[in-house]
DNA sequence: CGGGTCTTTGATTAGGTTCAATAAGAGTGG
DNA sequence: CCACTCTTATTGAACCTAATCAAAGACCCG
């Protein structure tokens, strides 16, 4: 169902006791399988360093395979998951069992926090890729909150940082053309494999056109056409999954696509318009190409 | 710039210290200033019964009015509110100054939960009507989550319960058409108010057709047309701010709108025709106004 | 009563969806 | 290794929903 996609940690452990809520098995194989506090918190990017390396208290990683599913609608929550390596998908499923993505977990991610309040999980995390997750136990989780204050309130602070990224997300489904969407996506993965230590100007789509109309409420043709409208007039470079960034400035800024007309052809250097940087019309101007 | 509306608690306390971050003064007139734990805890709707009426511990309330800001953008944040009584909308500004509608808090919603991140809220509160609010200072939060472990989950479940909130709001906004956006606002708006003891058929909106389509991802214009719509179709009554709900099944399982032309003058019952309840058509279908 | 805000309704436009056909890969099995 | 299939991606054309532009009516408040 998913493709494969280059340049994965391809674990080859017999993924066993997978597919259900609690992974209990402690195999021994294939690289590193326990974080500790430290590694746990570098990974979340949240400022702690535990006074003294506590190796009693250690988390449990879990690998997952393309495709496979880590948690179910309405499965019974217990725990977080820390994405220590590959992709994923998380979605919701309508009556009519259409997928609604609503995030793409990656390095640094956690997920399951929906889970909490009813006590099961209001959505399914789906992987992308091969993919290495660190297990946190809830209850883990909130007594470690409990004995290390600091720890405590990055919880919170991880959980708030969830929330203001739905805000933005719900921002910019309310209000944004489909171009300023896709190039608002094409920014954010960008600057995300730029902080995974991967190149930020060229990388590779680890969803399918499908799932990206999904998220940003679009369909796949839209985000197909939108993609070849921004290679047209070099702001990217597009095949297939392979993605060129090649005016990210442009992309950050861009508002709406100038009439089709006027963009034949002119493959060089684009977006070299300035703007009249704000004001306060009412959102119907065409904020161009434009930089900041 | 807000209009006013019927039935509110006019408190005329001459609100000074407002629109600071800390509120401090403590003033003792007109009703309740101050709330214990076990109030706030019913006013939240969280199952957590204090062993001993604390009646030490100790909940400020602040008064708004129509009109005044709880807190901005960027402002620096120390504490969270819940409402105890009024209406307000959480918004964010983009760079052009146009105002995106995120939530309209009412009695019993917790909001500011977006600053603990950054230290800064990431949103702009306004009170829609005169107000009643909770004043929840973040470290006394946290440090009563400690002492009372069984409220240190309630706090986690209400912020999980945001994110969830936001999640169906996301999906709201990338798959439904505006009628079915509208519609369930409308249900939505219906189970609050049923919720807090007021009438869940008749109901007042404290909000504009603005903030509404703001909200939902639509014009001022859709909105107040849709309204018509639902109205001439017997799902519902409309006279400006009042809306009475008819129909509320029909409006709960409304995804799409039968076309204007088989619509005219029916304003009898509506609704009455079955539907197909679900299959795995790719969403394509029009699925009508509809019972479950 | 007059000015301002909010709401309704109409006419027109356009951005994005839908439907459809083709192409490009990736995986499988002979 | 190649044919076959299945999924994914691209592109075109027609259609349609919702936005935009415009004007008039309703309500509120000073």
């Amino acid at each position: 169902m998913l493709s494969t996609q280059t340049s994965e940690i391809r674990s080859e452990i017999s993924s066993s006791a997978l597919h259900s809520s609690n992974v209990e098995a402690g195999w021994q194989r294939q690289g590193k399988l326990w974080s500790n506090l430290k590694e746990l918190c570098d990974v979340l990017r949240i400022p702690f360093s535990p006074a003294h390396t506590d190796d009693e208290l250690l988390f449990q990683h879990v690998q997952f395979k393309t495709g496979q599913r880590i948690h179910t609608i309405g499965q019974p929550f217990d725990t977080l998951y820390v994405v220590h390596s590959g992709f994923l998908k998380t979605v919701l499923i309508d009556e009519f069992g259409n997928e609604q993505v609503l995030s793409f977990p990656m390095k640094g991610d956690l997920f399951g926090v929906d889970g909490i309040h009813t006590k099961r999980y209001a959505s399914e995390a789906v992987a992308l890729s091969n993919c290495d997750l660190i297990l946190l136990p809830f209850k883990k989780l909130t007594a470690l909150g409990r004995s290390h204050v600091e720890f405590e309130h990055a919880i919170y602070s991880v959980m708030s940082r969830e929330l203001v990224r739905e805000q933005a997300m719900v921002s910019m489904l309310g209000a944004l053309s489909a171009e300023a969407r896709v190039a608002r996506f094409l920014v954010n993965l960008s600057e995300r494999y730029a902080e995974m230590g991967y190149s930020s100007k060229l990388f590779n789509l680890r969803m399918t056109r499908h799932e990206i109309g999904s998220y940003l409420g679009l369909t796949l043709e839209t985000v197909s056409r939108t993609l070849s409208a921004f290679n047209e007039i070099g702001l990217i470079t597009v095949d297939q999954r392979s993605i060129g960034i090649k005016d990210l400035e442009a992309l950050r800024t861009l508002r709406r696509l100038p009439p089709s007309s006027s963009r034949a052809k002119q493959v060089g250097k684009a977006s070299k318009q300035a703007t009249t940087p704000s004001s306060d019309r009412p959102a119907s101007d065409w904020g161009q190409l434009a930089t900041a």
